[in-house]
RNA sequence: UGGCCUAUGGUGUAACGGUAGCACAACAGAUUUUGGUUCUGUUUGUCUAGGUUCGAAUCCUGGUAGGCCAACCA
């Protein structure tokens, strides 16, 4: 929003509750942000304002607005009532003010053991709203800060936290999700009592992408359980995953802008993201050959024992990326599937008698399909028509398919890891009688342990987003090692044909 | 037996009370040494019933549908 409205943003942690913050999430929150190319002016905490907070609480004590309550959790819960019942008022709430302000200065001293008395605001145990049933303000946990150490035992709820730290920053427009319409009412409440500098909350509604889940707790779930190989697995849609995955982060906010804000329940299509991730990656990613699925195809009239080099660029759509040489010889893989002994029609591809180019190299005409003995295919001959070399081509043979390749004797093996989508449901956390979990695909991960890629790949790099040629758009992933390089499929090519099966 | 939020093509989102638009998806065609890219074209929409108005997606009322609210979580 400040990119496009004149204004700043900050960054603030509302760190009110010791128990659960944790400096790792901070740290991986902040790279995150910065990976995905936003800045913030400042990096602020709710606990820098824990000493002012607790002004607040006096004040509200002061002016008859709020009580020290020596009611249990569960008699607190009790008395709030339901959303169609009343609650009850509760036999503290008319303690006198010197009485409030002693106790709650015995809490701060830590007198009282862990969750025996709260703070709690002084409003309406009948309001329809279950917020502003007497809602606690201040808690009593003897826990260690992550950044004031042991100085409180007495941490602030988020109500009591959010709106006074908007106020304290004179933030303007405080965005939050749905869930917290029913808090702006004490939220407005609290400011107006507390005669504090108005800032306003505003609520959107959360994003959801259909064949996954955003909740954190049903990731952390995943994460727990094993279900993936940790936060930034490339098949969670994690800010680190989709990293990991090698979506480019210009691509997710260009999503981000296309799905625009609303109010309304939405469940976008993965199917958007993804076209905005080949679109990034189609303008920068570099083009090479590599065969997911090997089959041997020997050129029975090229010469033993020799190679060339071909001449091949690096991007059609961007000249300046150059190009590079890929060996050639006499024994090749193609693609298993770029290959049919009884294709159906408009089958573009090699067939016996049939031919087809190989992508910047020669035209070559199937001779001989060569079986084990169970009838698989473990290899085919073909012929080459010599003055068929790419960018010099007289042959005058027009052929309808091109296939990438990958020359036998220079090849590299790599190891591809294939993803799929991790759930089969398109919305797996939307049925009340049904585990999310029940829908993980449990084809989400293929690994294929030998692909083979041209040597040029052997220089790959983690900034350099590559396109396999007629397969997908893959990045390197920090598994690799030098004896090993590793590779993850970002996202696969639009695929007309197999569409047209 | 309450309060609050929301309803526009398949999806997401626009439209001072004045021609319902954009993107994706789908479909058809052209180009292509990636069945990719690019280009051209086509289909599909204002939840419902009233009301206000010269005129309603927009304002009002009722209905219907979906969502949220009963942590010492955020």
């Amino acid at each position: 929003m400040t990119k496009k409205f004149p204004g700043y943003t900050n960054l603030r942690f509302d760190d009110t509750n010791p128990t659960t913050e944790e400096t790792e999430y901070v740290e991986s929150i902040k790279k995150d942000i910065q990976w995905l190319g936003f800045k913030w002016e400042h990096e602020l905490y709710a606990s820098d304002y824990f000493d002012t907070l607790y002004q607040y609480a006096l004040t509200l004590i002061e002016k008859g607005l709020a009580y020290v309550d020596d009611s249990s959790s569960e008699t607190i819960a009790e008395m709030k009532g339901t959303p169609t019942t009343v609650g009850k008022n509760s036999p503290y709430r008319t303690r006198s003010i010197e009485e409030n302000l002693d106790l709650f200065e015995r809490m701060k001293n830590g007198e009282f053991a862990d969750g025996s008395r709260t703070l709690r605001a002084k409003i309406d145990m009948a309001h329809p709203n279950m917020l502003m049933r007497d809602p606690i303000l201040y808690r009593i946990k003897k826990a260690h800060h992550h950044r004031t150490g042991d100085k409180w035992c007495i941490y602030p709820m988020y109500d009591f936290a959010h709106g006074q730290s908007d106020s304290i920053e004179h933030i303007t427009h405080s965005i939050c999700t749905l869930e917290f319409v029913p808090h702006r009412e004490l939220y407005d409440w609290l400011i107006e009592k507390l005669e504090i500098y108005p800032s306003h909350q505003y609520e959107f509604a959360r994003r959801n992408v259909n064949y996954t889940i955003t909740s954190k707790r049903k990731l952390l779930q995943l994460v727990n359980e094993k279900y993936v190989n940790g936060w930034d697995d490339p098949r969670m849609p994690t800010v680190s995953g989709m990293r990991r995955r090698g979506y480019p982060p210009m691509a997710i906010r260009n999503f981000c802008d296309r799905i625009g804000i609303g109010k309304r329940e939405n469940l976008v299509e993965i199917g958007l993201l993804e076209f905005f991730v080949r679109e990034e990656l189609n303008r920068e990613a570099h083009r090479v050959m590599a065969v997911l699925d090997p089959l041997k195809v020997v050129i029975t009239n090229y010469p033993e024992g020799k190679t060339e080099m071909l001449e091949s660029e690096n991007n059609p759509e961007m000249p300046e990326a150059g190009t590079r040489e890929v060996p050639f010889s006499r024994e090749i893989f193609i693609e298993r599937d770029d290959f049919m002994e009884n294709p159906p029609k408009k089958y573009f591809r090699l067939q016996p008698g049939g031919m087809v180019r190989l992508k910047s190299a020669y035209i070559i005409q199937c001779d001989e399909v060569v079986k084990d003995a169970e009838g698989n295919i473990t290899e085919l001959r073909c012929t080459y028509l010599p003055n068929s070399k790419s960018g010099s081509d007289t042959s005058g043979v027009k052929v309808k398919g091109t296939l990438h390749w990958v020359s036998a004797a220079q090849a590299l093996s790599v190891e591809v890891r294939m993803y799929d989508r991790l759930f089969s449901d398109p919305d797996p956390a939307g049925h009340d009688e049904v585990d999310f979990k029940t829908f993980l695909n449990p084809d989400s991960l293929q690994v294929l342990p030998d692909v083979k890629v041209e040597p040029y790949l052997a220089n790959a790099t983690f900034d350099t987003k590559y396109q396999f040629i007629r397969k997908g758009y893959f990045a390197l992933d920090p598994d690799s090692s030098s004896e090993k390089l590793i590779f993850n499929l970002t996202v696969g090519l639009k695929d007309s044909w197999a569409k047209q099966q």
